[in-house]
This record gives structure tokens, C-alpha cells and sequence, in this order.
DNA sequence: GAACAGGCAACTC
DNA sequence: GAGTTGCCTGTT
């Protein structure tokens, strides 16, 4: 089934821009993964990006937040120095809408990490703690519920290999399964508090809490700063710049720039 | 073996 | 409030 043209849906540029780490492409750019329960692939073919799964069109059309559209964020990008060349870099990049508690586990895990690793930890943790699934003859894991982590004690997680970020899981998957934190509630109200609200959790900084703003609660002003941003920020922008000042997208801008960085730095031989 | 990594928190001045 | 350090683990 064709869910998209390859120009609004650019699918290395979406996963790879730093926004999730269940994705992954075979030898052909068959890209595999999960959202939620459902299993999917995707490749791009003729100029349009087709998917096989199980769920219906509507699911993935939300998941890859193809029903927004982001040219007005660009138009505004595009007058801004540097970041016009990002944003035409970027082009077909979505913000994906990943389930909160997925993005909020996942960003636990990535900080002081790379990116390999951060796959790694969250492969093990969906085979371990997750729901199996089979699909084109492979089996997929669902990314594990709150609930089936609160019951763990840390040493359970030893497996995983997450080292000092093990007791943050648990703690967070406690809080949301006993309903303390309510995710979807924090849907409703701005980014600034939902982030405040989310850094109250053991582990949870400015870093961790704006990704699981943006990712997970697709609060799309949401705007993380880490080492690639900070770098950029300070090389191409004023130092009294307000990434505030990008507007309603500036997660969007965020991401552009990431993927922009990364890529121009991976050309110049650098690695991660 | 030492330094470092997409970060946090506790501690120092 | 700005700077420093330890934290698990894996890689260089």
C-alpha cells in the first residue's frame, strides 16, 4: 500500500534524525520496526513510500503525522541564516507521534550514550519485557507497557546492560503505571509544564524531558538542546538567540538542524 | 589503561 | 549560578 509521496515522507531522514531507535534498514532499504503493537516495513519505490502491515492507513497516516503540514514552519525556517540550509536538507524529515511512555523510556536510556548502544539497550528491553508479535514471517517485539516494568526490581534490568540508568526506568514505569503520572494529561497542557512535570521524575533533566516533550507528547515548540544543537547554536547563531523565536515548530527546526549537523559531520569523517 | 559518550544530580565555591 | 565530579557500560 502506498502511504505517501517520498517527497512529504523522506524515511532515512526520519529515522535517522535522532527521534526514535526502533527502526532499521536490511541490505535493500527495507526499513523494519514497530509502533505501538503493530509490526510494519517500509520502502520507497518510484517516488512514493509504500508500508505492509497490519494496521490500517489511519494508524501509520497519525504515527508519521502526515495529516500536519509543515510548510508554513519551513517558510519561516528559510529566512533564518543556516538554518535554510538545513531545512532544505531536511526535507520529508516528520516528527514521528511515538507512544509517550516509549519516547520517555527511550530518552532515559540515551543519555551518555550513543546511538548503536541506545538501540541495543532498547532491542533488549522489547525482547525481554515486551509482547511478541509475528509478522512476514519474522518475530517483533512490542516496546514493554509500564505496567510490565513497575513489577521489576533494578537487578531484572541487569540484562540490558543499561548500567546507572536502570533505577530511572523502574522508577518512571512505577509512577505511570500507578497512574501518579498521567501522560496523556500532560498532551493537554503547554510544553514548559509537561516538562517541568516530567523533571520531577529521578533521572529526568532539561535533555531527557524536552525529547520526551516533543517525541512523545508531540508538544511541537518543544526545542532539546543537546551537544549537536549547543554546538550549532553557538557556531551559526547569535549567542543571545531564543530558539523560542522559531515559533510553534521549533522542534521541527530542532530536528532539521540535528539531521543537518550530523549528516555534514558524518561527510566530513567524523563517526556518531 | 585512560578518556570519553546525544545527561543527571549532588556537591563545591 | 557556574564549575566539577561520579555514575554503568562499551568503544577507542
Amino acid at each position: 500500500m502506498i502511504l505517501a509521496d517520498s517527497k512529504q515522507l523522506n524515511l532515512i531522514r526520519t529515522f535517522e534524525c535522532g527521534q526514535c531507535f526502533r527502526w532499521n534498514a536490511d541490505e535493500n532499504g527495507v526499513w523494519s520496526g514497530v509502533a505501538g503493537e503493530y509490526p510494519a516495513e517500509l520502502y520507497e519505490k518510484d517516488g512514493s513510500v509504500f508500508i505492509d502491515s497490519d494496521a490500517p492507513e489511519s494508524f501509520w497516516r497519525n504515527y508519521f503525522d502526515l495529516d500536519s503540514d509543515y510548510s508554513s514552519a519551513d517558510g519561516l525556517f528559510m529566512t533564518v541564516p543556516w538554518l535554510d540550509e538545513c531545512t532544505r536538507a531536511g526535507q520529508g524529515i516528520r516528527i514521528l507521534r511515538q507512544d509517550p511512555w516509549e519516547a520517555l523510556c527511550s530518552f532515559i536510556i540515551s543519555q551518555c550514550n550513543n546511538i548503536s548502544r541506545i538501540k541495543g539497550i532498547v532491542e533488549r528491553l522489547c525482547r525481554e519485557f515486551g509482547n511478541e508479535t509475528e509478522f512476514n514471517g519474522r518475530i517483533f517485539c512490542s516496546f514493554p507497557s509500564p505496567g510490565a516494568l513497575a513489577e521489576l526490581e533494578v537487578e531484572d534490568l541487569a540484562c540490558l546492560h543499561s548500567g546507572y540508568r536502570a533505577p530511572y526506568i523502574i522508577a518512571a514505569a512505577k509512577k505511570v503505571s500507578s497512574g501518579e503520572l498521567d501522560l496523556d494529561a500532560l498532551k493537554t497542557v503547554s510544553a514548559d509544564s509537561a516538562r517541568e512535570t516530567l523533571k520531577t521524575l529521578p533521572g529526568i533533566g532539561d535533555k531527557v524531558a524536552n525529547c520526551a516533550v516533543l517525541f512523545g507528547l508531540h508538544h511541537m515548540e518543544a526545542f532539546p538542546v543537546d551537544v549537536w544543537i549547543r554546538r550549532a547554536l553557538k557556531e551559526h547563531f547569535p549567542a543571545d538567540f531564543d530558539p523560542a523565536s522559531l515559533g510553534p515548530m521549533a522542534g521541527l527546526a530542532q530536528q532539521y538542524m540535528f539531521y543537518y549537523s550530523r549528516e555534514s559531520g558524518r561527510k566530513a569523517g567524523e563517526n556518531d
